[in-house]
DNA sequence: ACTATCACG
DNA sequence: ACGTACGTGATAGTC
């Protein structure tokens, strides 16, 4: 078996990879698409042919003898873009990271060296491959030599392979013939400039026929095309020239030393950290398994022994902070249980303890360490160790039952309030930035694959998972909380958002009570109107199609029925609610598709998927997420209780099916008008202020101050615009939106802006300070210290920096509503455990908050709820609570 | 994975 | 002249 050797040509397949890869970068924005491509390519072809030994060559900067030769012809290259230049470097230190030699020569190009290497290395014996982009190279093919050049079609690779047989296949000419056919042809990007008038075809019949430039000029005078016979005879000079230019020289002076060239240690730890540092996520597979842990780094330690637990946990005790991560199954209690029980509750399934930099331990529910006994473990660690930090807090709390300390830091929550931006915090990330270390990320462990259900991880996965977790937080939290008390949010993270994670952890084991029977009714219901409504629209449309389908419905309204509306998204016609309720005036078929839409809905959203979401014990528990929003606010999923219909009757009647456990009443209550309240108090302006002291409908009074009319002739015209108004105004004003909000022009909407400003003096001044202190800062911030960053403000982009303008104004807002409720949350869930009820804060929905309490609590519970809200915060306006009770939620409200 | 749509505050 | 109201999540269709 013949050794084999792989040689690269490194500017041919970085470019290759460049225009190949949309502009991948990293976190810090280092492009790194080219190296990625380059990588991949590389170790595709490597996996394939196993050679004992590689190199990379690359040009020099500096002018080559045959450039200089060139440049005296045309001008100099083309620059290289931006995002690509760095790149060439960057490549480099991944080579040299990865030990892979890199061959570059002062007055050479790297053709030629990879000729000399190749021609070396056929002498040696070994079979040859040269990967490049670039098609000269076919001329140094032989039988041992093989050229490769990969292919990027609709995203596949496919490598063309040529050995000096396929070059005369493919190109009717030898390798070496293959020099003469480009001097004669020319080559622009290679600034060869050939022969004027001679393109491929006439070159490959010439070479083909003559087989050299020297012999076919010997013989000029029977050459065919006569213009070809001219131009050669014309310009013979300029044929030679182009064949020096086009050789490639298999002499360079490169030493070729194969022990240099042995492929080995590739994935090494250099190589790690830097693929980790560039992000190349996917690749870290190439690496073992020790490798991805790191040699510096410590390890998980699975402990077993009971003594050693034991020990642990004693440690972790007396520790002064731990980092402490949790797993178990998931929490599916049975009909009948009792709550708090968990006989068939959730079950823990392992427990990590971070007691220093060194020691991180995992300990598995195993034999004698029952899932209780780590239960209490846990919970005593929790009463007594000084600081425990977690990465998720919310989390860990369903297998536990613990009250609220103070002593606990979770990493997750620091990192969100530190960045709201982010879509997500994964531990490693925080780990990076703020631990300064470089942890396992979820992505190894699991080897690319999404995070599996804990049933499903092995468990070294488990440990490695769960283990880095807590190590994560332990070396972590000083950085973030420094950053907190740097960017003065250290009493909004301790005094409302730590305090909440508890609560909403409460809300979500309470969970709601729902009528399963009942929402397969109701949506049974809505099947018949469904199909109804179906059958009509496919009568007057002519035809069946997919009514789901805006693409189809859009065909059939504006192409096949003519109706006027043309495009409007880029996919296609728009056939937006808005869009239809304006061709509805006068087709009536359009209305059947927006009921048909409001079923259909209703259906597949409501009824039928909620219906899926109902536990073992009737109810349906949602996720609150509290590092979601980048204004403050909490978002449910997993349903989405927060978006169940309200605003029509129809849709209002899924309220129907939650209900109150047997004995109990539901308890709603909504803050009234919160933003505007919070605008009024912000912005400090008196005439709002005084308007709501008159303890009246403000969108009346608002309208009756911005018309001048007296407070009993507002028209409800009026108090529709006024109304509109004041969402604008909270949403961060512009005449363009407001006239789309209320269905009139710009004009008439900016005269209204302009009036509500004269108005209110106060309001404007307000906002314009929020945009510009936005601007100076980079961020909006609440009354809480919360604080959004706004990097849109400083695009240069009108539409982005509009956009910018009108979050600086929203944000503090909204923002201040939201830790406003959350304080209440707070208050009222302590409130009610402290005065022992059984009354359960159960959901909110933004500025509302739903508490299932016993009958007999019902009035104490009122009081309470309305108090706590009320006094949620200190405002020169009042906040107003609307209160409801109910035996099912659509009572409530 | 992305787009359009629509439910809520 | 530019081209939008602020904040979310779920579904179905399309690629």
């Amino acid at each position: 078996m013949k050794e084999k050797m792989l040689l690269i040509d490194g500017h041919s397949i970085l470019h290759r990879a460049f225009y190949g890869l949309p502009p991948l970068s990293t976190g810090e924005g280092i492009y790194t698409n080219a190296v990625y491509g380059f990588l991949t390519i590389m170790l595709k072809v490597m996996q394939e042919e196993r050679p004992q030994y590689l190199a990379v060559a690359f040009d020099l900067h500096a002018p080559t003898f045959r450039h200089k030769m060139f440049e005296e012809y045309k001008g100099t290259r083309k620059p290289m873009p931006e995002e690509m230049r760095p790149q060439v470097p960057l490549m480099k230190e991944v080579l040299r990271s990865m030990r892979i030699p890199i061959f570059e020569k002062e007055g050479f190009e790297a053709d030629d060296i990879l000729g000399t290497l190749g021609r070396k290395g056929e002498e040696a014996g070994m079979d040859v491959t040269i990967l490049s982009g670039d098609r000269d190279l076919l001329q140094l093919a032989t039988e041992a030599v093989r050229i490769r050049i990969p292919k990027t079609t609709r995203g596949a690779t496919v490598i063309e392979d040529y050995y000096a047989g396929d070059v005369v296949e493919k190109y009717e000419v030898t390798p070496e013939e293959f020099i003469d056919l480009k001097a004669l042809m020319g080559d622009a990007s290679d600034n060869i400039p050939g022969i004027p008038g001679v393109g491929i075809k006439t070159a490959t019949r010439i070479i083909a026929r003559y087989h050299s430039i020297e012999e076919a000029y010997a013989n000029v005078e029977k050459i065919k095309p006569k213009k070809a016979m001219e131009s050669l005879r014309d310009h013979y000079d300029q044929a030679e020239l182009s064949k020096k230019l086009a050789t490639i020289d298999t002499d360079a002076p490169v030493a070729f030393d194969p022990e240099e060239m042995k492929t080995g240690d590739m994935f090494n730890g250099d190589a790690y950290q830097m693929f980790k540092k560039l992000e190349f996520r996917n690749l870290l597979g190439y690496f073992d398994k020790d490798m991805q842990t790191g040699a510096d780094l410590p390890k998980i330690r699975v402990i077993q022994d009971f003594g050693q637990i034991d020990e642990v946990f004693k440690r972790a005790e007396r520790s002064e902070k731990i980092g402490l991560s949790l797993t178990g199954l998931p929490a599916v209690r049975e009909k009948n249980s009792i709550p708090g029980s968990f006989g068939t509750g959730p079950k823990i399934r392992g427990v990590s303890l971070a007691l220093s930099k060194e020691e991180t331990y995992f300990i598995f529910t195993d034999g004698f360490v029952a899932p209780l006994f780590l239960k209490a473990s846990v919970e005593r660690v929790f009463e007594r160790a000084g600081k425990i930090i977690t990465y998720d807090l919310k989390d860990i709390l369903q297998y536990l039952d613990v009250e609220e300390r103070g002593n606990v830091f979770d990493i997750k929550i620091a990192a969100y309030l530190l960045d709201p931006l982010r879509s997500d915090y994964p531990y490693d990330r925080i780990a990076a930035e703020y631990g300064k270390v470089e942890l396992p990320a979820a992505e190894e462990i699991f080897e690319g694959k999404k995070i599996p259900a804990a049933e499903k991880m092995t468990k070294e996965q488990t440990a490695d998972y769960y283990g880095y977790m807590s190590l994560a937080a332990y070396l972590s939290e000083e950085a973030l909380s420094a950053a907190m008390t740097e960017m003065e949010m250290r009493s909004l993270f301790d005094e409302i958002e730590m305090p909440l994670v508890y609560t909403l952890s409460g809300m979500e084991k309470e969970g709601m009570k729902v009528h399963g029977d009942e929402l397969i009714e109701f949506g049974k219901e809505l099947q018949v109107g469904i199909d109804r409504l179906t059958d009509k629209i496919y009568e007057a449309a002519g035809e069946e199609f997919n009514l789901n389908s805006p693409k189809q419905l859009g065909e059939i309204l504006f192409e096949k029925m003519h109706l006027p509306g043309g495009k409007k998204t880029k996919t296609g016609y728009s056939t937006a609610a808005a869009v239809l309720e304006k061709l509805a005036v006068d087709v009536p078929f359009v209305s059947d598709i927006l009921e048909y839409r409001q079923l259909a809905k209703l259906k597949s959203t409501y009824a039928d998927s909620l219906a899926g979401f109902v536990q073992a014990d009737g109810r349906i528990h949602t996720s609150f997420n509290q590092t979601i929003t980048a204004t403050g606010r909490i978002s449910s999923t997993e349903p989405n209780l927060q978006n169940i219909p309200v605003r029509m009757e129809m849709g209002r009647k899924i309220r129907r099916v939650f209900v109150p456990e047997e004995g109990c009443v539901y308890i709603d209550a909504d803050y009234s008008q919160i933003e505007l309240r919070v605008l009024a108090h912000m912005s400090g302006d008196q005439k709002l202020i005084s308007a709501y002291k008159q303890a009246q409908d403000i969108h009346t009074i608002t309208a009756s101050q911005v018309f001048h009319v007296p407070l009993d002739e507002v028209t409800p015209l009026q108090r529709r615009n006024a109304k509109a108004v004041n969402f604008g105004i909270v949403y961060g004003i512009s005449s363009f939106g407001l006239s789309q909000g209320l269905s009139i022009s710009r004009k008439e909407a900016s005269e209204y802006i302009e009036r509500y400003f004269e108005t209110y003096p106060g309001i404007k001044k307000y906002l314009d300070r929020l945009v510009e202190d936005a601007k100076k800062n980079g961020y909006a911030s609440t009354m809480y210290g919360r604080r959004r960053p706004i990097p849109e403000l400083a695009s240069g982009n009108f539409t982005q920096r509009s956009f910018g303008e009108r979050v600086a104004m929203n944000s503090p807002i909204q923002g201040t509503a939201a830790d406003i409720i959350k304080i209440a949350m707070n208050r009222v869930a302590a409130r009610l455990k402290k005065e022992e009820l059984k009354a359960k804060l159960i959901l909110q929905v933004h500025d509302e908050l739903l508490i299932e309490a016993p009958k007999e609590e019902a009035a104490r519970v009122c009081v309470l709820l309305s108090e706590e809200m009320q006094n949620a915060a200190k405002m020169d306006v009042d906040l107003v609570v609307d209160m409801h009770q109910g035996l099912s939620w659509y009572d409530a409200k």
